[in-house]
DNA sequence: CATGCACTTGGGAACGATCCCACGGATTGG
DNA sequence: CCAATCCGTGGGATCGTTCCCAAGTGCATG
């Protein structure tokens, strides 16, 4: 930009260098740095004088020079597609959000967060990744065909991701029990007397959704029903989406008696087409969904759905990354987090 | 840390350095630097030369060393107060994070989030944005009583606040024209011929909610319509807050046929209260909301709300703040933008 | 009493950019 | 034709840390 005319108006405050604290202690700038960082071989006597040295000058040690040759940033990218911003509308990204900072915050560490919108901000982010400008990354709502996670492998920046792109997924990550979470809400229709059971999935191109179907199947099959093709539609995790796949469903089988979403949205979807035929929820047909998101609570009637344990799914995210960072390729694991079924009104 | 045994394990791909390019490009070091930062004073010759390098290299600028003598950090940070995450749950929060993200990016600038918990962690972020690691910050959800916003004011830190403190804010801020969003909802009241207009305001130290209630009264008695204290109930943006208020308007003034609630969750309390009371929204109670959330569109029925243009108030939070980064002091400007109302089922 | 070891300590040498000064060559004007 | 100006250029100094080596100190040991 233009190179003068900052000097008025600014206060300009300089801040004091390390130098400065170990002139003001009386001792070495390698004895500060020493304090600073918490090594043991440090008298007691200089310790002391260089903490008072740092409350009197009000020192905060200058990250950019630290970190030029510690080679670490302390900080971490959140990287979010812009297209599912949709989610930080939901309880799920941003519990994610904060058990994370919180765990980030008390290990010292800043979060950076990046919304990729398209290719080309996508190539940026590759490049602006692959210059370590972080020591390490987030990622939520990863597709299957997402190549950033595997370019981040490659160039061996630590990298945790909520939820698995496949059942292959080689990176670290952290991801709710979606198939276990589907057969407690399968087996709860089971109980309430419910038998002819249609669900509406995600986009199968998605593990989430895959899971959530094998749930499906799986509790129908262990509870001796038979899995019904023409009982299952699939949707897209929206609106629009839950209510064609429900129409497709009232069609196909007019007398079914309950609805197990892989999303709220398309739940809610669901009920708005379910009432449109005339049905009546629960008491015609009994409707559950999945993440317990702020629509369930808001819906009429309110959903019964499967939660995910997200605050935990956070920290335990930033954990895994911060595992990772300290002791490269050691760490790298998956974590599988219980689910849990929320019963409301829906069934 | 401990300070062997990073060695094994990590590929540690050592970055190229500028120095690197110059030899290659043939130049001097200065000149690289010149042709990244958009110097015009270089002939084509070396410029298309150090171009070539860049890109044969995969050499990207190291921030650290950069910011180590620019003194800038090129991030600026959004501070987020931890209580208030239930603003993660609105598009509100949701649509400021991507504009303003959007508008940063463009400019090469990098978002830092920073949600803030406690007392303790306000202390700390203190002295962290005093030490400069930030060129600027972005606030949301400030509270009248926040002494933040005045620190950072007074250590000279480029700062611009998502709506104001009060009447009297002396930071630059970006808010919706509350008051007449609130006009606006009643006139449309008015002229469906709702005559007996109650309200229910958001915590009136909070200017937001002040500048509603303002709106709500103006409307009223530019149309000739007396302002009845018994007709306007303090709620606190709750649901719960939204229902007692409600209960409390019933008892006072049993024959009224309109609600104009303060936020989209007071609302969805007072209409659930409404409800139970036995009347029917919007037949025999009209009710409008405020912020178009989420909720507007879920709850029975949708909610005719005024919408806040939030994209628009990202990009200006952030085009603010550039300015003010830019030329120190010159800008600080307040922008008000216009709302606008929703029409919905619900009145 | 000399030697060895453990513990502190100070300060030089990076880290990788930008800033700025001084220099050479081309252009212009008197 | 010489001086003044302008433009493009190279590279030294600098930013504020950490790292690391050498040196000093004190104590126990042979």
């Amino acid at each position: 930009m233009s190179h003068d005319e900052q000097k008025p108006g600014s206060a300009d405050v300089r801040r004091p260098t390390l130098a400065e604290v170990a002139a003001r202690a009386g001792v070495g700038r390698g004895t500060v740095s020493r304090v600073i960082n918490g090594s043991p071989n440090v008298s007691d006597h200089s310790r002391a004088a260089v903490e008072r040295a740092i409350a009197e000058l009000g020192y905060v040690p200058n990250l950019a020079a630290r970190s030029l040759v510690t080679r670490r940033t302390d900080s971490v990218a959140l990287v979010v597609p812009d297209a599912e911003t949709r989610l930080f509308s939901e309880p799920y990204f941003s519990g994610i959000i904060r058990s994370a900072s919180a765990e980030l915050a008390d290990a010292g560490m800043q979060l950076l967060l990046v919304l990729v919108r398209d290719d080309e901000e996508y190539t940026r982010l590759a490049s602006y990744l692959s210059a370590r400008r972080v020591d390490g990354v987030l990622m939520v709502a990863v597709h299957c065909d997402d190549t950033l996670p595997d370019l981040l492998d490659e160039l061996a920046v630590p990298t945790v991701l909520a939820g698995r792109r496949s059942h292959r997924e080689t990176l670290g990550h952290v991801r709710a029990d979606n198939s276990s979470g589907a057969r407690i809400a399968i087996r709860h229709l089971l109980d309430r007397g419910c038998r002819t059971i249609a669900t509406i999935t995600g986009p199968l191109g998605m593990d989430v959704a895959r899971a959530r179907l094998d749930g499906y199947c799986d509790a129908l099959e262990s509870s001796g029903v038979a899995v019904d093709e023409a009982l299952i539609a699939q949707g897209d995790f929206t609106e629009e989406g839950g209510r064609a796949a429900m129409r497709e469903l009232l069609q196909r089988r007019p007398e079914l008696d309950a609805v197990f979403a892989a999303s709220d949205v398309t739940a809610s979807g669901a009920v708005l087409e379910l009432r449109a035929s005339g049905r009546r929820v629960p008491h015609d047909v009994a409707v559950i969904g999945f993440d317990d998101s702020i629509v369930a609570r808001h819906i009429d009637p309110p959903l019964t759905s499967v939660r995910q344990p997200i605050e935990e799914m956070g920290r335990t995210m930033a954990s895994l990354l911060l595992d990772e960072i300290a002791h490269r390729g050691k760490g790298r694991r998956e974590v599988v987090l219980p689910t849990q079924l929320v019963v409301r009104e829906s069934a």
